[in-house]
DNA sequence: TTCATCGTATGAACCGTTTCACCGACGACG
DNA sequence: CGTCGTCGGTGAAACGGTTCATACGATGAA
């Protein structure tokens, strides 16, 4: 139960007067060390040592304008697909000596925003950001004021803004036709708003599957709207789906989390799967092999994508390109069974 | 393949000059609109949109000295129980309108300090931080510095800085007695390297509690070191208990995701979990419940940690406190079998 | 001895805000 | 009609660095 004392920070002048020098020679000696005689370097560093002196970062990047950190905006950072991606981000940014700050929009556009500013303001480098509305007009307004922008996990929708992605129509439309080589005719899917492009995507994906397929979509497919992508979102749905008059036999879900509630909740309901009810999840998170039921997903090269991204991000020459991976069905005994 | 041109952004002073007012009203029109006549405000916010002005940060955070932006480093984003931390501390900062920054050590110091620095040049009102070494003079002398420091997972050794753990001992203890008392007489630890705090202090919980009944660390007791506190280190770790002489029956994970591991590499080699060996993780985290084999774990209270970690930083007394919470362990079947 | 050269160190300008002392105009009031 | 207070607005100082033109002393060549 003790309070400091708010003593002022030493500044760049209180260690040029204890070392008996100008400031811009402290200046020189944190920047350019050469450019000083050994001597007075080492008296100034005495006096940095002797002050703690630590520069201002603020005063340094007024005047300076440059900085070496990036930031990265994400919808969940307690989904695993996520801070993978961010590992990805920061293993490559590591390697050009930048810092990454990281920062969750919980999928809601205002906190968006309100992170971009403060990014923007405090003149960052440059953004990866998962947007979370289908709109990117902000983000190309951003990079037209010179910040780099590039969209995570979500293909640019126009050609000014660099992104790196997964095909979500793929990867959703190889699910969708493996449940269906099963003989699945009616299959539900827990899906998020289609204000967030996975969502929409994914959906689109099963659309496409369907029809190929020669199936209605209309109705083979009950879209279930689910308010948050994760295992209470999985469970929620999945009481909705069982209370359906017509019960699908097969469910997709928007993520392995959401799978996981959805898991949770058949068990609990005394539903077996997947003879009762095939789960499809997607991420193919670390833990999606070794569940009660090990779960078929749609794998996604979350740690490539991080680093392309971050790839992109420093790049010399600011090229702008839009990057697409492939993903990969992974199938497992939720859509299977034993054997 | 476009390269934008790096126009300069527009400044107070530019906005002043369109709005033909000077640059002090126009930081009036943004700081305390009602010290402004509606006219002239109506004029100068015209201005402000029609240059596209974002405020410079580092130049209003230099002279204001405030900023409301807290940073939190762990030891891993891609763990579970620290994204998990994060949000808690997330959800009480937005309360107070403040934002956080996330870094992540990596367990390395090197990183930990320069995320520090960085931190701290950048002026953030505080930081919480789960240490990488047992050392923490150097986030006292950050303290000493006008910074506000909260440990996170891990009590504050001095009383000069505040922490918000939870108590490691108790909840290894715990484990083991669960083991002892399911009569195994020989149990594996995958821990860490004891420079992490809690690796120490959990592994001092499994000699207390096999000491005070009565058995012999020294043989009861195998640790065995691992270098990620992840899946590899748990397959890792595994493969090197099943290559022990005198295997033992139990093994005992420094946290879930390392459980996760073992429990994968167990199934590879074909021993059956519990009654080949027995598996206990740390954590307690969403999926341990849904594992093939559901995961006895401990459960550690992580939204509360943050919460109150962010508590600690907000108070506007600045008191220093040390919390502790209380883990609690959550027996399932890889110990207990089924039934 | 003189002069150009080179290596060091200096000090002031500048980055873009906030803040504060001050000023002019105007209405109210004695 | 003079005085006072209020309101709206001004302009400059300050924040803590970086950068650059300049000064200065020592050295080497002519």
């Amino acid at each position: 139960m003790t309070t400091t004392a708010p003593r002022r920070r030493a500044s760049i002048s209180d260690v040029a007067r204890q070392a008996k020098v100008s400031v811009g020679t402290v200046s020189n000696v944190l920047n350019r060390p050469d450019r000083v005689s050994p001597a007075t370097r080492e008296r100034v560093l005495a006096a940095i040592d002797d002050l703690v002196f630590v520069p201002n970062g603020s005063a340094r990047q007024l005047r300076a304008g440059t900085i070496t950190t990036a930031g990265a905006i994400v919808l969940d950072v307690s989904n695993p697909f996520f801070t993978d991606v961010a590992r990805g981000i920061e293993d490559r940014l590591e390697e050009a000596d930048y810092t990454l700050m990281l920062a969750s929009s919980d999928e809601n556009p205002e906190r968006e925003a309100r992170y971009l500013r403060l990014f923007e303001e405090h003149g960052v480098q440059g953004l990866m950001v998962v947007p979370s509305t289908p709109d990117v007009e902000h983000l190309e307004a951003l990079r037209a004021r010179g910040v780099r922008v590039v969209l995570l996990d979500r293909p640019s929708p126009v050609d000014t803004l660099s992104s790196v992605a997964v095909d979500d129509r793929a990867g959703a439309a190889a699910a969708a036709r493996h449940l269906v080589d099963l003989g699945h005719e009616r299959i539900a899917f827990l899906n998020g708003a289609h204000t967030i492009r996975q969502c929409a995507d994914r959906s689109a994906g099963l659309h496409d599957a369907l029809v190929e397929l020669g199936l209605d979509p209309g109705e083979a497919l009950v879209e279930i709207t689910i308010s948050t992508l994760n295992a209470d979102g999985g469970q929620s749905g999945t009481e909705q789906v069982l209370g359906l008059a017509d019960r699908p036999t097969a469910t997709m879900c928007v993520n392995d989390l959401t799978a996981l509630g959805a898991l949770r909740t058949l068990r609990a309901a005394g539903v077996p799967v997947p003879s009762g009810m095939a789960v499809v999840g997607y991420d193919d998170v670390t833990f999606a092999g070794e569940l009660a039921t090990p779960l078929t997903s749609v794998r996604q090269p979350t740690h490539q994508l991080g680093h392309r991204a971050a790839d992109l991000l420093l790049d010399p020459d600011d090229v702008v390109e839009q990057v697409t991976f492939q993903p990969e069905l992974v199938v497992r005994e939720s859509t299977t069974g034993v054997g």
